[in-house]
DNA sequence: TACTTCACG
DNA sequence: GACGTACGTGAAGTAT
């Protein structure tokens, strides 16, 4: 992070938070309500256990304990609002008035904050009346005139006035010190002149008025020129701009006016005396206890490594520490550090020379965080710009290879254009890392490594062996949040990364890492390489503590070499065929338009659900209509569906009308561009760190949901093809998830009918609602494959009579019948819902977790919601675990074999493969073989195949 | 950016 | 009797 001022350190040795180090004597301000605020937008809702909101308590911990660490203080006070009005309402009464209402979940938190603050031991400061702001200008006064220090820490703009000779601010949300030039960056003019800038400019959000037309810019220059807002006002008369000097004369008042509301009030009572601010030692059981209620697991580690490090282990009662910070165990694994206090040492990499001290470094160490960057998010085609290493926490570079030659790499030649900067060639890159990367020794760390494995493999090295500090979150703490690394870093690291918009921008004016100045590609792509490190540091003995090791290593981890083979592998697909669709589709949308608009009687947007559901509902009259929270009709495929049934055609056409649009929109356009043309083929990319349950899922562009159900929907799925000469094989587990069910609840008669091999849902039927096998209709089937999915769904009456078309009454006994013949099914839901509520997660049968935060809500609907997703996680992930694991085996057994079959595709249940012709049939039954072996129950795992030319034909 | 709808398992 | 309902995803389009 390069520092504004430019009076810090040069790079390569940037200083830690690109700011002046903050002063360690004098007195902090902490800005309590602003912090709320900014942590309960910046972080995701989290609730513990009994449903209570934390994330701005989480975040306002992290903030202080970072605080706390980073900093030296003598004296630190979190100063608070206390009311809502103060004394500026008095004399402007609309002042903050359009602040929306305070969010449901962030009331609760207020109170538990100002508990925080007492478990840290720091003294807060509130007084009836006034607001935060007003409290620190008073004590940043009496502060200043004492001689002592001040630093405000806070990121509002409305307390960059304060600073100036002895008075600084710190936002560490940006981890950014602001001095008088960066508040001149901000308002255009030094910090004493900035109220006389807000008066002009106003602010809408807190509603201050201002003078209308003006803005900061145009208020910074007027007070440049004229000094101040009253020597401005007094000649306002002389002001060329015949608009702006009118606004000025006409609207005088209200700028004094919003001066008096932007001024600070430094006079403010004192409710405790300077003295009083002082750092006391923290009780560290009071403030472990009151983490550890909040369900902080991740702060509780940091402070109770902190007490380690400190000596103070007796007096907690913990066990002695297994390592010195720093240290490398027995097992290779680094100690975590406290990582606040590690300096940055970030460097730039340009020649073989400079590289070899990094090799040297990950081999006398052992491990090694490693990130690529590159123009592109499609890894199969993307080029590689530039690579990341970091040894240890704060130690990292960047080793750019394609920077500035973007024009040069067109072949197009610009005089003007600067010339590219020394780069080492890729390839040399390359076969210089390749050793390293590729020894058995060093552990290479990245965050979702998937990515970088496949950039690596592309330029002909392996990785390996590899962490991925994303999946290790993902085994620790899946279901509880996000595991993205910015996501990760605020969470664990209480620190907010330079964000990737921050450097390339956003929109039409976006560019590519290529084009990023060395300086700040250094900044970000060094960091994110700290970051894995750090993380990786933090999270990877968790493994052990958490008995997730087994879950990360044999299910997750091995899929990252996997998983980046399909992708870059691709699959292929018919673009002409696609062509033709749309254009079919297209003609038919037409035509389908024409109809509604005229049973309509008008004309309107059909995609529009808003405009179809005022035709349908308040034009034509349909029936009630009127339905969802918003206030807006539903027109979702089941109203229609009724509408059609009551014989209005309309209805028909619409729902005519949107599946088309949706194929021609989601899959024959959009399928058509995705096509890369270096391959030309289309690379998904598999998500597995993506949901609550340990399924994968695809984006860009998602091939796990291509149409099959209807014939229309059909045509697509033919237009994705086998190359020439070759075949694909589909191979889809048959019945998994309910055949789960049976070995999980250990249901004897279902287990049975699995064993037999009978056709599961006439089965059922024929156990529930007592009709022979050798009777059964297709209606008394369908039921009771309904049924089947619904306990799946983790079943409620309501779900199974909406989907059956008959009356809650009548599911719910169906549901009762079910229960009675399956009785041990009742059983093991009970036990599911109770070891939820126990444990706030629930087991796969492989031992992943899945958090479901909400089991204990208060909420009636929200908690029964967390209690179907109780019933359905082990069964949904149990299944993606075995497919995992038969994912896993397949690469293996195929080259075992001979065979030149490369996986392309997974849907779940279905692994699709692209093969040669002579080989299909081989591929065939060794795929067959080794899914339906990946895991060995009381029932049978079946899978079933299919070769053809295209997905259509195979599956 | 939020909401609605719909494609899949 | 509350509450609003089947579980898990991602993408496109409209409305704000």
């Amino acid at each position: 992070m390069t520092d504004s001022t430019g009076t810090t350190a040069p790079a390569p040795t940037a200083d830690l938070d690109g700011a002046a180090a903050p002063d360690r004597s004098g007195l902090y301000l902490v800005d309590g309500s602003g912090f709320i605020f900014r942590a309960f937008h910046a972080l995701p809702m989290m609730t513990r256990p009994d449903g209570t909101p934390v994330n701005a308590v989480l975040g306002f911990s992290n903030m202080l304990l970072k605080l706390l660490a980073d900093v030296k203080a003598e004296a630190v006070a979190v100063v608070f609002d206390s009311a809502r009005l103060n004394f500026r309402n008095e004399f402007y009464p609309d002042y903050k008035a359009h602040r929306p209402e305070t969010p449901e979940e962030l009331k609760p938190q207020f109170a538990l904050i100002r508990e925080a603050t007492d478990a840290f031991c720091l003294p807060s400061l509130e007084l009836d009346g006034y607001e935060a702001d007003d409290l620190i200008a008073t004590y940043a006064r009496l502060a200043q005139e004492a001689g002592r220090p001040v630093t405000i820490v806070s990121s509002d703009k409305d307390l960059m006035q304060l600073v100036g000779p002895g008075v600084a601010m710190y936002d560490p949300m940006k981890n950014k010190h602001i001095g008088p030039d960066e508040v001149f960056e901000k308002f255009g003019v030094q910090p004493d002149k900035v109220v006389d800038v807000q008066a002009l400019a106003g602010d809408s959000v807190d509603n201050v008025p201002g003078v209308p037309g003006i803005g900061v810019k145009t208020a910074a220059q007027l007070i440049t020129e004229y000094g101040d807002l009253d020597t401005l006002l007094a000649n306002a008369e002389k002001i060329k701009q015949p608009a702006r000097r009118q606004k000025l004369i006409e609207f005088a008042d209200q700028a004094r006016v919003s001066r008096r509301l932007v001024q600070l009030e430094a006079n403010a009572p004192q409710p405790k005396p300077l003295e009083d601010l002082r750092v006391r030692e923290p009780d560290h059981r009071r403030l472990i206890d009151f983490l550890k209620a909040q369900g902080f697991r991740s702060i509780v580690a940091r402070v109770e490594m902190e007490m380690k490090r400190d000596g103070r282990i007796a007096d907690a009662g913990l066990p002695a520490s297994p390592a010195t910070p720093g240290a490398v165990d027995a097992d290779g694994v680094v100690a975590p550090q406290p990582t606040a206090t590690v300096e940055k040492r970030y460097e730039l990499v340009q020649d073989l020379a400079a590289l070899e001290v990094w090799v040297r470094r990950a081999q006398a160490s052992g491990v090694i965080a490693v990130d690529t960057e590159t123009n592109s998010l499609t890894p199969a085609t993307a080029t590689l710009v530039g690579v990341s290493l970091s040894t240890a926490p704060g130690l990292a570079c960047y080793i750019p290879l394609a920077h500035g030659s973007a024009a040069a790499a067109a072949g197009q030649l610009d005089f003007d254009a600067p010339p590219p900067p020394k780069q080492i060639p890729t390839a040399d890159l390359m076969a210089a890392l390749k050793g390293m990367l590729e020894d058995p020794a060093i552990l290479k760390v990245g965050h979702n490594f998937k990515f970088d494995h496949q950039l690596f493999a592309r330029n002909g090295v392996t990785v390996s062996p590899i962490d991925d500090s994303m999946l290790i979150s993902y085994a620790l703490d899946g279901g509880a949040h996000g595991h993205g690394m910015d996501e990760l870093a605020e969470l664990h690291l209480a620190y907010t990364p330079i964000s990737f918009k921050e450097v390339c921008g956003t929109g039409k004016t976006q560019i590519t890492f290529d084009q990023v100045p060395l300086d700040k590609a250094l900044d970000y792509a060094a960091e994110d390489a700290d970051i894995t490190l750090r993380l990786w540091t933090l999270l990877k003995p968790r493994l052990v503590e958490a008995r997730m090791v087994t879950v990360y290593e044999t299910l997750d981890r091995p899929l990252v070499p996997i998983i980046a083979d399909m992708e870059r592998a691709g699959v292929r697909l018919d673009q002409d065929a696609l062509k033709r669709l749309s254009q079919d589709l297209a003609v038919r949308l037409v035509e389908i338009e024409k109809d509604v608009h005229q049973l309509a009687g008008q004309s309107f947007n059909i995609g529009s659900p808003k405009q179809l559901g005022e035709i349908l509902f308040d034009v034509m009259k349909l029936g009630a209509g009127k339905k969802g929270k918003t206030g807006a009709y539903s027109t979702d495929s089941s109203v229609l569906e009724e509408l059609a049934e009551q014989g209005h055609s309309i209805a028909q056409r619409v729902l005519d009308w949107r599946q088309l649009a949706k194929l021609k929109s989601t899959y024959t356009d959009a399928l058509q561009e995705k096509i890369e043309a270096l391959t030309g083929r289309v690379h998904t990319a598999f998500a597995l760190a993506a949901t609550n349950t340990g399924r994968l899922s695809s984006t860009d562009p998602n091939l796990q949901n291509i149409p099959i159900r209807t014939e229309e929907g059909k045509k697509i799925r033919r237009a994705f093809i086998a190359a020439p000469g070759n075949r694909l094989i589909s191979v889809d587990y048959s019945q998994i998830e309910l055949r789960l069910v049976a070995e999980m609840a250990n249901i004897q008669a279902l287990k049975d009918a699995f064993r037999d091999g009978l056709d599961i849902h006439a089965a059922t039927a024929a156990q529930v609602f007592g009709v022979p096998l050798d009777q059964m209709t297709p209606d008394i089937r369908r039921k009771a494959k309904a049924i089947n999915f619904g306990i799946i769904y983790g079943i409620s009456g309501f779900g199974l009579s909406r989907q059956l078309g008959i009356t809650p009454g009548e599911a719910n006994s169906f549901i009762k019948t079910y229960l009675e013949r399956f009785h041990e099914l009742k059983v093991w839901m009970e036990a599911t819902k109770s070891f939820a509520r126990d444990h706030g997660y629930v087991e796969t049968l492989f031992g992943r977790r899945c958090y479901m935060p909400g089991i204990q809500d208060k909420n009636p609907a929200r908690r029964a919601f967390a209690e179907r997703q109780a019933i359905n996680a082990p069964i949904q992930g149990t299944a993606a675990d075995i497919m995992k694991r038969a994912m896993n085996r397949v690469p293996a057994a195929l080259a075992a074999a001979g065979s030149h079959a490369q996986m392309l595709l997974q849907v779940h249940d279905e692994l699709l493969f692209e093969v040669p012709e002579a080989e299909a049939e081989q591929a065939a039954a060794l795929v067959r073989a080794v899914m339906e072996g990946a895991a060995s129950f009381s029932v049978p795992l079946v899978a079933e195949a299919g070769i053809g030319s295209n997905w259509g034909e195979a599956h």
